[in-house]
DNA sequence: CAACTAGGTCACTAGGTCAG
DNA sequence: CTGACCTAGTGACCTAGTTG
C-alpha cells in the first residue's frame, strides 16, 4: 500500500503522469518549460551530475537528460487511466506488471498479442519498442564510454590527475604523427569492442566477415567522432582545427607540427586541403544539428546496418532491424521536434551518412596521395574505407 | 487481421462513426463539445498544424478544421448512415488505412477510397505549397525529357523510326568505349540544360560557380540515372549488366567489348569490380524502391541543393529552399504511404544520397586507376566527382 | 434484444500566471 | 528560473435514445 509514488526524475513525491512518465509537478513544469522554449542546456561535468532529491536544480542539462531518458515526451496524455476503481492512480506501475484486472490494460506494456496503442503508454511513444529503446540507450552509453576512454588515454598520456576535473579546462594539443598512429591503434580496439558488445549481428559473424564490416564501419565511425569532437571543442566557424582524438587536434596551417621535417611539406598540404575542408564542413553541420544522445546512438546503428548492407551480408533479419530502427528514429524525432521540423531534422541526420561517405572517400584519397609522398606507406595510420585495413586489428572476440 | 480503422482526424484507433466520419472517441467528444459550446478557435501557425497521432491536442483550431474537412457535421446520423447493405461496422475500412489517398496520380490528391456520405476532401497535405509542387512537376518533366533525349540519341544512332515504338522492344546493345565517350558529351549538355532550366539558383551563378556545382551534380545525376535505367531494364538480381545510357549497357564479363583490344584487360577488370558491384547494388535498391515521379524529382532537387551546400555557395536562401523541399518530401511521402512506412521510405530515399556518394567515389577511383592502365588518360570519359572535369562542358546558357 | 452513438459527468493534466 | 496555483480542456465511462 505504498500509496505514494516517487518522481522518476528527482525522487520526491510524484503527482501523477506527466508527459509520459510519473513525476512531480516541479519536474513536469521544468520539462514543459524546456520544451516550450526549446531550451538547450549544457552540463559542465560531462553529463554525470546527480539529479536526485534536492539536487535537482544543480544542473539543468542533467535534469533534462534524465527527463528524456525516463521517456518524457511531448506526447499528449491528457487523461487518466483511472478507470473503474478510483484508487491508486499511480502506484501500479513500478511493481505489479501482471496484476490481473482489466483495468490495468491502460498501463499497457506487457506483450499482449495486440499491442493496443492506446494513448496512455506510460513510458514511451506508443510506436517505440522497448527493446529498441534499451538498445539505443545502451549504444548511447557505449558511445559515451568510447569518448571517455579516449579522454582517459589523453589524461594518461599527459599524466593528469584522473579525478574529476572540468573538461572545459583540459587543453587540446597539436598532435604529431607518431602519437596519432598510437591513438589510431587504441581506437581500433575500442571500436572492435563497441561492435562486439553492442551488435549481436556483428558478434554472430565469422572473423572474415567481421573484418569486412569492421573497416568500413570504423572509418565512418571515427570520422563521425572526429567531427563530433570538433563541433564541441572548436565550434567557431573560422577555426581550422580538427579534433583528431580527444585532447588532440590537427590543423592545416600547422601541418608542420604533424609531419615534422619533411622536404615536401607544401606538396603534402595541398593534398590535404579537401580533406580538411570536408572535416570542417561536417563538423559545422554537426554543430548546427547538435545531436542528442539517442540520435547519435541511432546514427551509429544506421552506419552499422548500412555497412552490413553494403558489404552484402545483410540477411533479411538485418534489414528488418534496420527498418525498425529507422521507423523508430523517425517517430522519435518527429515526436520530439514536431512533424515538420522533425522531418527536416530526420533527413539531415540521414544525410550525414552521405557526408560521411564523402569524407571517407576523401580520406582514402588523401592517404593514398600522402603515402605516395611521404616515404613509407605505413607511415601514417588512418582507418580507411577499404575492407583491407592498413593496420591489422584484433577482431577476435575480446573478453568482456 | 483484426485490423481496426483509424481515426480520420488524429490517426489513432477509431471507435466508430461519429458525426458523419470515422473517428476515435476523443475526437468525437472534442467535436461535440466544440459544437455544443459554439467554440471558435484560432490557430497561431496559419492553420498548418499537424493533427496526426498524438499531436492532436496541440492546436484546437487545426483539429477542428480537420474535423470539418473530413466531413463531420452536427446532423443526426444516429445510427449507421447509409447503414445496412455492406457496412461491416468499421473494421472493413481498415485494409488500407493510410495509403488510401490517391493511388496513381502523383500530384494532386483526390478522395477515392470509400464512398463516404459527405464527400470529404480527404487528406490534403495542407503544408504542400503549390509553387513547390509545380516546381517538382516541372522537374519530373525535365527528368522524363532527359530520358527521352537519350532515347532519341539511341534511335538516331541506330537509325530507327522515331515514331511510336514500344520501348520494350528496343534492344539494348553492349556499348564500346568510343560510343560511350560520345554519349557522355551529349549528356553533359543535356544536364547543363536541365540545371539551367530547372534551377533558378543555378542560373543566377556566375560561370565559375556554375562549373563548381555542375561537376559534382552531373556525376551524381548520371549515376542515379544509370542505376534507374538498370533497375528498369535489367531488374533481375543475377543480371550483371549496367545500363550506361539508354539503349546501351556494359557488363564486367563483357569488358572486352568495351575496351577493345588491350593487353592488360584482366588487370583493368579487376579495378572495375567494385564499381560494377556498387552500380548493381544501387540499381537493385532502386528497383525495390520503385520511385514515383515526384520522388525522383525531389531527389534530383536534393542532389542539387546538397551539392550547392557542399561546394559552399549555399546562401541562406538556398538552405531555406532545401529545407522547404525536405519538409514537403517528408509530408508527401508520409501522407502517401502512412506515417511509419513513409518514414522508412523517406529515409531510404535520403540514404540514396549516401549510396550515390559511394558510387561516385568509386567511379573516381576506377577512372584514376584505369587511366593509369589504359594508355591515354583522356581515353575514357566519365563525369567525375571533382569540380575540374575531365571534359569541358558548355555551361553558358543554351538557347531554349 | 443487439448494436451503436450523442450527450452528460468527472478525475486528471497541459499550459498559463506570478510571487519568490 | 522555479514551483505553487488555477483553469480550460481532455477523454474514459456511463446513460439514454435510436434503429434493424
Amino acid at each position: 500500500m505504498s500509496s505514494t509514488a516517487t518522481c522518476d526524475v528527482c525522487g520526491l513525491i510524484a503527482s501523477g503522469h506527466h508527459f509520459g512518465a510519473v513525476t512531480c509537478k516541479a519536474c513536469a513544469a521544468f520539462f514543459r518549460r524546456s520544451l516550450a522554449e526549446d531550451k538547450r542546456y549544457k552540463c559542465r561535468n560531462g553529463g554525470t551530475c546527480d539529479v536526485g532529491m534536492s539536487k535537482r536544480n544543480r544542473c539543468r542539462a542533467c535534469r533534462m537528460k534524465r527527463c528524456l531518458s525516463i521517456g518524457m515526451r511531448r506526447e499528449d496524455n491528457a487523461s487518466s487511466p483511472a478507470s473503474s476503481a478510483d484508487e491508486m492512480p499511480i502506484t501500479a506501475l513500478a511493481s505489479a506488471p501482471s496484476s490481473s484486472s482489466s483495468a490495468s490494460t491502460h498501463f499497457m506494456q506487457q506483450s499482449t498479442p495486440t499491442p493496443m496503442p492506446s494513448c496512455s503508454a506510460s513510458t514511451l511513444p506508443s510506436i517505440m519498442s522497448t527493446t529498441l529503446t534499451m538498445f539505443l540507450n545502451k549504444l548511447d552509453g557505449a558511445f559515451t564510454s568510447f569518448c571517455n576512454s579516449q579522454r582517459s588515454l589523453y589524461k594518461l598520456e599527459n599524466s593528469m590527475a584522473s579525478g574529476v576535473m572540468n573538461p572545459d579546462e583540459e587543453p587540446f594539443f597539436l598532435i604529431h604523427k607518431a602519437l596519432h598512429n598510437k591513438m589510431e591503434v587504441a581506437n581500433s580496439s575500442l571500436i572492435a569492442t563497441l561492435l562486439l558488445e553492442q551488435f549481436t549481428e556483428f558478434r554472430d559473424l565469422d572473423s572474415d566477415h567481421r573484418r569486412m564490416v569492421y573497416g568500413p564501419f570504423a572509418s565512418r565511425f571515427l570520422n563521425m567522432h572526429r567531427c563530433y569532437l570538433t563541433s564541441k571543442h572548436f565550434p567557431r566557424d573560422d577555426d581550422t582545427r580538427i579534433a583528431l582524438h580527444y585532447g588532440y587536434y590537427c590543423s592545416l596551417p600547422d601541418s608542420a607540427g604533424f609531419f615534422g621535417d619533411v622536404h615536401n611539406l607544401e606538396e603534402i598540404k595541398a593534398y590535404l586541403v579537401p580533406l580538411h575542408k570536408k572535416w570542417r564542413a561536417l563538423s559545422m553541420k554537426m554543430k548546427r544539428l547538435d545531436l542528442r544522445g539517442i540520435e547519435i546512438a541511432a546514427f551509429i546503428a544506421m552506419i552499422f546496418y548500412t555497412q552490413m548492407e553494403t558489404v552484402g551480408i545483410a540477411e533479411s533479419a538485418i534489414m528488418t532491424a534496420k527498418e525498425e530502427l529507422t521507423a523508430m528514429m523517425h517517430a522519435e524525432i518527429t515526436n520530439f521536434y514536431g512533424f515538420r521540423r522533425g522531418g527536416v531534422r530526420f533527413a539531415l541526420i540521414v544525410e550525414l551518412l552521405a557526408d560521411l561517405e564523402a569524407v571517407v572517400s576523401v580520406v582514402a584519397d588523401s592517404i593514398t596521395m600522402s603515402n605516395c609522398l611521404v616515404r613509407s606507406p605505413q607511415d601514417t595510420y588512418m582507418l580507411q574505407n577499404d575492407s583491407d585495413l592498413i593496420n591489422p586489428i584484433p577482431i577476435t572476440p575480446t573478453p568482456l
